[in-house]
DNA sequence: AGCACGCCGACT
DNA sequence: GTCGGCGTGCTC
């Protein structure tokens, strides 16, 4: 036999630990297969990821294999995605496996037998038939075929004259909220929707499809422009994926891809039981779905010949992965799409200047309602000091219904003696504790430690305590003397979604919240936006701190005046920031060519690549020993720099402007992994972050 | 990451 | 004597 071994990753975390380790090759595997295998003392699950003639070592024969198998496809990705992100392939490819610990559900199923059929389809025949069965019996022959259910007795009458055949067979257990069948009309497309459309068909048509950008106003219809390319991608033959922040804030893109495509649509994501998860992987595996909408972790669905992969909203900060392969869904977007020669199509109001850099735009200067966008107001906050300037007061008071952004939940910022100036702070963190004063605590909001609120300091004994700044909390209560609803959407709310239908059903409200008032649904009938501390996120310290600015008010603005009237209002100490003053002017075009040219001259993506290497520790001055080591292996790199204490653990962070990406990666892993193998520095922590958000 | 092997201190 | 501390090294 050729090929007689098995070169597989056995998937354990350890960073030292890569593979690939040789066993014999068990029947029927191949590249892609999982496998369980004896490592070491411990019994692993494990990916085949090539085949070889020989080795040069002794070896053992996996114990078994595991039903479901990757796709090669996917094995490839995820090699790729452990050198990318200076990962391990065995954390990378845990990424992409099947869901475990789930089993295909499996129920009877009846269907008619060639004489069911006959005596359907012959109307003498059914009369002779069918008369002598019972009502119930006659009406379940022609209703098959179908799961049995509750019907079985009959069921097996109906076997026993040989009208039906029952046997086994695997349901689908599919996730509640997937609309099928409510089939809607299709929206004729404007003249701009069917120009874009028509770039996208023609990319689809070239053998190296171009990568696309399709920057639209909000309300231009860039859903339908999505759903049109799919429809004419599956009429080839080819799959389809489509890419969304997340799925609680965007039920609607779901609902509209069943609605159009119904059973072929899957839907991937982490609010799914093991068993629909399950379900939905298999049918996409097995080619019974050929299109999966779903969030950044719905970028490793298990599709063959994609032929369109959609990134909506893709300026959006949740396609980057937190955890250890630290990846940004886009990047690998764009690799699934070179890998199957798919088109690329990202869409958004706010594209990231890398994408204006990088992609063919396509445009959608115009709502297909044909409103205009609202005008935008930016207010001076020297004029006045508080929180609500009297104009925006005045605004607030006139207006029906408004969304209120505020970047800060809770009461307050933080909380000191007043006698003895302490200040409350995390015993697990160096930040401010937040009072939250309708749960009665005190929150880190980095770790999660809780504390009861203070009556008195515990240093000096004084009871007297002064609460600083102002968060959505304090704000929702102060806004109630308006006189109407106020509702609050934050990360302290638990059902989010009942919020936005409740200020969706109110006559006149007022909604208060963090940056996700921003992005959910689309009210028609809103008539001001206010964000309130624009300050709050431009004096952040990051170079994106200027495109999230511009991104937030615009995505605002976009809420705001659906039905055609309506106003923005922007609070702010300097009412000549770029950011601010070009979203004013909905002028997105001005903005990223100033941002542009402005990375070009500070050299920041996409004239390089950032990457981030963060140390952390327990042990006193620890982090600040590995850093320092690590920085000196990377000749252009800058720090150590140190970062606010975090659980517990110092930390201490390199960056690396590099303008050789692959050869930098290469570098930093290469200098992590001397610098971890150290015994000096045994207990520190090391995290690469490549295009750290 | 586990887990065993191995070479030194204080306990029934 | 031996129970167990965790330093060191290996996993096809």
């Amino acid at each position: 036999m050729s090929h007689p071994i098995v070169q597989v990753e056995p998937l354990t975390t350890a960073r030292a630990l890569r593979g690939p380790f040789d066993y014999v090759r068990p029947h029927g595997t191949d590249v892609g297969s999982l496998l369980e295998v004896p490592f070491g003392r411990q019994r692993l699950t494990a990916v085949v990821t090539g085949l070889a003639e020989e080795s040069e070592h002794r070896l053992v024969t996996p114990l078994r294999v595991l039903p479901d198998a990757l796709p090669a496809d996917l094995v490839d990705l995820g090699l790729w995605l452990a050198r990318e992100y200076a990962s391990t392939p065995a954390r990378a490819l845990s990424l992409l496996l099947p869901p475990r610990g789930a089993r295909e559900k499996v129920q009877l199923w009846a269907q008619r037998t060639e004489d069911g059929e006959a005596a359907i389809a012959d109307e003498a025949h059914l009369r002779s038939t069918a008369l002598r069965l019972t009502a119930k019996q006659g009406a379940l022959l022609q209703a098959l075929p179908r799961f049995a259910g509750a019907d079985l007795g009959s069921l097996r009458r109906l076997e026993a004259r040989g009208l039906v055949e029952i046997g086994p067979r695997g349901r689908r257990r599919a996730p509640q909220h997937t609309a099928i069948g409510t089939r809607r009309a299709q929206p004729r497309l404007t003249s701009d929707q069917q120009a874009a459309l028509n770039e996208v068909l023609a990319a689809g048509r070239s053998r190296d499809p171009e990568r696309l950008l399709l920057h639209g106003v909000t309300g231009s219809g860039k859903t339908e422009v999505y759903l049109r390319a799919a429809a004419e991608t599956l009429e080839r033959g080819r799959g389809v994926l489509i890419l969304v922040p997340e799925i609680g804030l965007t039920p609607q893109m779901i609902d509209r891809f069943a609605a159009r495509f119904g059973e072929t649509v899957a839907v991937l994501h982490s609010k799914l039981g093991a068993g629909e998860r399950y379900d939905e992987w298999r049918r996409l595996r097995s080619g019974q779905a050929r299109v999966c909408v779903g969030p950044r972790s719905a970028v490793f669905a298990p599709i063959d010949h994609l032929g369109l992969v959609v990134v909506d909203e893709e300026h959006d900060g949740s396609y980057k992965n937190e955890g250890d392969p630290r990846y940004d869904a886009r990047l690998v977007a764009e690799k699934r799409a070179a890998q199957h020669g798919a088109v690329l199509l990202v869409g958004s109001a706010t594209p990231r200047p890398e994408s204006i850099h990088a992609l063919r735009r396509i445009r959608l200067p115009r709502r297909v309602d044909g409103a205009p966008l609202p005008p935008v107001e930016i207010i001076d906050l020297k004029e006045a000091p508080g929180a609500v300037h009297p104009r925006t007061h005045e605004a607030l008071v006139d207006s029906r219904k408004a969304i209120v952004l505020l970047n800060r939940r809770g009461w307050s910022n933080f909380l000191t003696c007043r006698s003895c100036g302490r200040v409350w702070e995390c015993p697990h963190c160096d930040v401010a504790l937040i009072l939250h004063r309708d749960q009665g605590a005190v929150a880190c909001h980095h770790c999660g430690h809780r504390e009861r609120v203070p009556s008195a300091c515990p240093d000096c004994g004084s009871v007297s305590i002064a609460r600083h700044g102002a968060g959505t909390e304090r704000l929702e209560h102060e806004l109630a003397s308006l006189g109407r609803p106020v509702l609050r959407l934050d990360a302290d709310i638990r059902d989010a979604s009942a919020v936005l239908s409740a200020f969706e059903r109110a006559e006149t409200a007022i909604l208060v919240g963090t940056q996700v008032v921003a992005k959910g649904h689309d009210f028609p009938d809103v008539d001001l936006g206010v964000v309130l501390d624009a300050d709050a996120t431009l004096r952040f310290p990051d170079f994106r701190a200027e495109e999230r600015t511009f991104a937030l008010v615009t995505q605002l603005a976009g809420r705001a005046g659906r039905g055609g009237a309506g106003r923005v209002l922007v609070q702010t100490i300097d009412p000549t920031a770029s950011a601010i003053a070009h979203a004013a002017r909905h002028d997105s075009d001005g903005f990223l060519a100033e941002e542009l040219e402005r990375r070009r001259f500070l050299r920041y993506p996409p004239f390089s690549t950032l990457i981030r290497i963060v140390c952390s520790s327990e042990a006193a001055g620890a982090t600040h020993l590995a850093a320092t080591e690590i920085q000196a292996r990377l000749p252009t790199s800058l720090g150590p720099a140190p970062l606010f204490r975090l659980r517990d653990k110092e930390r201490s962070q390199v960056v690396l402007k590099a303008g050789e990406r692959r050869s930098a990666i290469d570098q930093v892993d290469a200098a992590v992994r001397e610098v971890s193998a150290a015994k000096a520095h045994k207990g520190v922590a090391f995290s690469v972050d490549v295009d750290p958000q």
